[in-house]
DNA sequence: GGCCAGTATGTTTACGTAAACATATAAGTA
DNA sequence: TACTTATATGTTTACGTAAACATACTGGCC
């Protein structure tokens, strides 16, 4: 019984099926000509010795690699989980595998993050966002990987860009309150108003206030997290001013919950003392005794369809150059304004 | 000007700067021996030929790699968000990176999966529960990567486990439940019932019932993924039955807010109609008007400490094996029991 | 019979890195 | 002075794989 310090290799399976290493090769990937009866003896090989392929030999020597970057500014918020899982389905089916991490929304962690994650030569990144700094764009254009950015497409991309526009969000959301005949409105945001996405969409709000000339007294913005309990100290603190709003715009459905809870443990009825607006559509809404009036999003299909065209075999870089596909978003009138 | 067809590599480095592979190789690793000049013009000069190393290469040579294989369950379910967050966090603190694939519950996928993320030689390995094929088994003995298992505590770890007891979380709102005076009681599941974790929650609840003379009149196992509407649906189909229970137990939180809909929906008091239990915990549950009994696992804290074992330099292996790490939960007694 | 195309296999080499070993200078020490 | 020790660098090699190229055998066709 021959002892094995290491993991078995190619040689090992070839010297036991009595071929040449390369012959091993072709039996593993398929390629070439090989006779039924050798492909037969090296499988039987291989797996007598539990040989497993080293990716990283494979990787160096092809000089590619079936891994793509993922780039998520959190995971601690559901809808990156939407996106990661329509991002893992696409390129599990295409035999892809994720290396991913998350920049908390910081620029400087996004160039480390994605310096980094270069380094294992993946064949395509995925990006959140269509605004990066140039040390990324430098480093992404030297590498040659292909790009796709998410979530956004308020801007250029570098490759090609999955998402919906969040000014528009912003703008649909208000134009719809405006509706409703609310006139004097306060903004609340979280994480110091990192999320440049939920900058857009606080700039189509703005706009389309101004253009009506309704009032944004006031844009809070929380250096904390976003969460339900943050919405709810938010929304107590906004509610508790002199010049207190008709109206709340939430940066998320998980602050504007929090302003629901405020409403319903202090008696104050929305929409009549106060209309509230999210943005995302969270599944957890529809148990909510009040139906959140927010914006529901493609957040699966965004990762889906990013994962797809990263993992699409071989394609024409330069036809996608530049392109947008906008997957939409659908204003969901709910109870609370 | 030099034409650039491939990425700059060591050598490129070297000889802008005039020395050898081997010393910018030392001076990118800090290992060994370098002056502060010739530090200075290495790294000069990797920056401005933009050189980024290549971790195959590395990982092939030095026969390690900073990468951990992360096994879950699924991604379209916030537990197993908190938990991949976590071992991200810890992972990304200690310098590694999480590679990760989901098994949708199928031990066949989970063998496949981890056959697949040893290849690309990790010096860790996540999975989740204690239960595992021999086949997994075996691949993971002959890699010599390190395990942890999270989640479960029910069982042998195979090197170590961080969870939680399973059964006694089934016995904890079986006792709870029990002591409001309840006695006749259903089950409601998903899945098809796949989640053996589940699976040993209901055990130590049937278990606490029979020792208490109480009754397990029905236990539902739906055979699509857990949902809210997946939960709503199933209590309004239990409590159409002729022998309707007292009491509905579920596999978690989702299941159980949809039947909260239901109740407030249709006007069923709870708990005096019906009293309900879920597990999990999830935030969300803050925000209903009613508040859920269930019971608060340390989601994000499994997936943190499997992610710092796992990255924790040179540990004695044989210290750890089948130990266990009991991080515990919390029944939280809300209005619904 | 000679030649071509298709089939089946082997040999050599290079991917980019770090371990192992070798070399060289300067400074301290017996 | 000779001899160690610390510091600073270079050379050679191997990690496991697949591309490129070479070889050999088969059967069909003119």
């Amino acid at each position: 019984m021959k002892i094995m310090n290491t993991r078995p290799t190619m040689d090992d399976v070839a010297e036991k099926a009595g071929v040449s290493q390369m012959t091993v090769s072709r039996v593993m990937n398929g390629k070439g000509y090989i006779s039924e009866e050798v492909r037969g003896r090296v499988r039987a090989a291989a797996a007598e010795i539990g040989y497993v392929q080293n990716r990283l030999a494979r990787g160096l020597r092809s000089e590619k690699t079936p891994l793509v970057a993922v780039v998520l500014p959190t995971l601690g918020n559901s809808v990156f989980n939407d996106v990661l899982s329509g991002i893992t389905d696409a390129l599990t089916q295409a035999g892809c595998r994720p290396v991913f991490g998350v920049t908390e929304y910081s620029e400087e962690k996004e160039d480390e993050l994605v310096r980094d994650l270069l380094s294992w030569r993946p064949s395509g990144i995925v990006l959140t966002g269509l605004e990066h700094s140039d040390i990324t764009r430098a480093a992404i254009a030297a590498a040659g990987v292909r790009v796709a950015e998410i979530m956004d497409i308020d801007g250029t991309p570098i490759s090609m860009a999955f998402g919906m526009s969040q000014s528009a969000a912003g703008h649909a959301t208000a134009k719809h309150m405006l509706a409703q005949g609310l006139r004097r409105f306060a903004y609340a945001g979280s994480h110091s108003g990192r999320d440049l996405r939920a900058g857009k969409r606080l700039e189509g709000f703005r706009r389309t206030l101004r253009e009506a000339g309704a009032t944004l007294l006031s844009e809070n913005i929380s250096p904390n997290p976003s969460s339900m309990m943050e919405g709810r100290r938010m929304t107590a603190e906004i509610l508790s001013r002199p010049d207190k709003p008709e109206a709340i715009y939430y940066s998320n459905d998980d602050l504007a919950t929090g302003g629901i809870m405020h409403c319903l443990s202090n008696g104050v009825r929305m929409p009549e003392d106060i209309a509230l607006a999210g943005f995302n559509g969270l599944p957890f809404l529809e148990a909510l005794p009040v139906g959140l009036t927010t914006v529901e999003t493609p957040r699966y299909e965004m990762g889906k369809q990013a994962g797809q065209f990263l993992s699409r075999p071989d394609p024409d870089l330069a036809d996608d150059t530049g392109k947008v596909i906008d997957l939409g978003f659908n204003l969901i009138a709910g109870q609370t304004c």
